[in-house]
DNA sequence: CGATTCCAACTTGGATACAAGATGGAATCT
DNA sequence: AGATTCCATCTTGTATCCAAGTTGGAATCG
């Protein structure tokens, strides 16, 4: 375990995630208007840590905050997810490379038997959109992490998040699973071998 | 202007702006402790405002936090300034890689009369480091900005910024001029020309 | 003299109080 | 009726207050 002993979350750390589950479900709908107060309530809380996790979520892009006139769920951006996905993409490729560019002894074990997980249970969950979605996000998220560079890994995974909120609007997804399990052999087959 | 008219900044806001720059002009050094309370003095507010930039600066890396304790100038990492300028040459490789992909005339304007501001007044300041520092960073900027990405170019200026604080520590960086005069003249050729 | 105990002074996180401005709707005017 | 004015209410930003825990050093013990 890389982190050290972890104190018990914050309150306003326990608002925010729960402000921020909240938005990624649709019960808090983009355009919607409230309160500080209102969410204070809610939470059996005083107004100063949701504050905190308000303005955080702003500097996330998650809400708009009108002075003095109450808070808003920033309308979904496509444009922006275009541009999330474009970012995403340069920089899981940048990690390939930089795997392929390694002995394949070197790999991190986590990759390897990565693959073999993915493999196994792409056919067990076939049906369940919602799980093979976050093996799939664990697998980009892996794939960051072998590569070795944090930073990236730390954007990456700020990007995954925020494009995750389309996930529960694209009903389609399950059309995809096969398109992304040959996406996801190609990229491993690509770095196993070179 | 894509800025709407921007209400005069909040307190917490300034004391944040105030507090990073003391940190990347070494006002407050790499491991130094204070507390809210001193710093709420020094700035003639109360400690909410204060408190809002601290976390803020937490989240961003540049503050530690001791439960009850103090706060902390994290010590610089120099893994992580790898990392960050590894991050910043793969966006900027992308966005040269979009350019190029872009019919010339295409181009904003911005770019091209960059090119030759730079090439101008690279020779009138060869001797200010800190001006062709500035420079520098405004041309790495607007690369990004002419590649079109919005989210990229956000990215892309946070991770300059946090690399930006090295250019204080390296007293040699007059020595790089030249390399990184040669380094644009390369970029701007390959994008003009293909 | 060195190690240990204990406590008063700090310190942060959260709650409450206050200041100033935005807003929606009732009352008023034409 | 429709437009306008005005104000009670609401809202955020800031200041202050309280609770709980950490700490450095003085007092104590061996």
């Amino acid at each position: 375990m890389p982190h050290a002993a972890e104190r018990p979350q914050s309150l306003a750390e326990r608002i925010y995630a729960q402000l921020k589950d909240d938005i990624f479900e649709f019960r808090l709908m983009p355009g919607d208007r409230f309160s500080e107060g209102e969410v204070a309530a809610r939470m059996a809380a005083s107004r100063t840590p949701v504050r905190q996790a308000l303005h955080r979520l702003q500097r996330e892009g998650f809400l708009d905050v009108h002075f003095r006139s109450g808070w808003q769920v920033r309308p979904l951006d496509f444009v922006q997810f275009d541009e999330l996905y474009e970012l995403r993409i340069v920089l899981e490729l940048d990690a390939v490379r930089r795997l392929c560019q390694r002995p394949t002894d070197e790999h991190p074990p986590a990759l390897q038997t990565l693959a073999r997980t993915w493999m196994v249970r792409k056919d067990e969950q076939l049906q369940d959109g919602s799980a093979v979605s976050r093996l799939d996000e664990a697998f980009h998220c892996q794939l960051l992490g072998a590569a070795g560079n944090q930073e990236m890994a730390r954007v990456h995974r700020e990007v995954s998040e925020k494009i995750r909120i389309l996930r529960r609007l694209d009903f389609t997804q399950t059309r995809r699973i096969d398109l992304t399990y040959a996406e996801h052999q190609q990229i491993l087959e690509a770095i196993l071998t070179r």
